[in-house]
DNA sequence: CGGCATCCGTTCCGATACTG
DNA sequence: CAGTATCGGAACGGATGCCG
């Protein structure tokens, strides 16, 4: 497993509003994808942003064991999350948000809080557009 | 074309953090799709909030046509988007930012400037990460 | 001009089985 | 306990062609 990010030729190398919109795409596929966001919350609101791998499974629960190594090693190579293990037996591993992880709760934290405010007007914009 | 959300049976029914989970999830599949953000950011800040198709096309360049068209669709059934029509030949079609997608503009901004602010910083850790 | 329909390769991800 | 390996279905998305 050595790539993780693609350019990809047909990618728009160019701006959008002023930024570096490779790096908002980037950024933007990693948050996006199924769990990573959550990991990220539950580790942070569940767990006070250490836990361990069986933790992590039952609390960020529906997800398999496989999506939740996959995300914990993309975290992990992105500096969102530090990795710990134990040489015990049976083995411990645990995970806890960097200084990085922890700094990105705060615009995490108003994505999710546009949702709490405006997720109702979206259902209601959603219901009208498919009674058409 | 009816569908667009599937709960799937497989979805977590729970709070990770706080909050409703499952508007979380729905909100990041959109967001974190290939495309979104780009027309919304694009809409907002080269077209100062209203556009027709072929301007979008040309300024949020490398996407195709049918996933401007799908894009575009999907943030106006979310409401984030109007689309007027005027009927002429040829025709032409000008998409705005409601109300409601400008208030999505600002959760937006502070991950746009997460990255900004960080993004060197991942860089890095991915850098070492890889290295090993 | 602004779509929609179709095809088709790529990627994602859940299920399952296996290991130190 | 904390992974890794493999498989197969589903979803994504680019290219192309057609149409009012």
């Amino acid at each position: 497993m050595k790539k993780a990010n693609k350019p990809k030729q047909s990618d728009p190398a160019y701006i959008c509003g002023s930024e570096d919109p490779i790096a908002v795409r980037e950024l933007l596929t990693k948050i996006g994808d199924k769990w990573s966001i959550f990991v990220v919350l539950t580790l942070a609101r569940v767990h006070n942003n250490r836990a361990r791998f069986s933790g992590l499974d039952k609390t960020v629960p529906g997800i398999s064991q496989r999506m939740l190594t996959l995300t914990l090693r993309n975290l992990e190579r992105d500096g969102l999350v530090s990795r710990e293990v134990f040489p015990e037996i049976p083995p411990r591993v645990e995970y806890e948000l960097t200084t990085l992880g922890k700094s990105l709760l705060q615009p995490l934290d108003g994505l999710v809080d546009w949702v709490t405010d405006n997720w109702e007007d979206v259902k209601k914009a959603q219901a009208g557009f498919d009674s058409k």
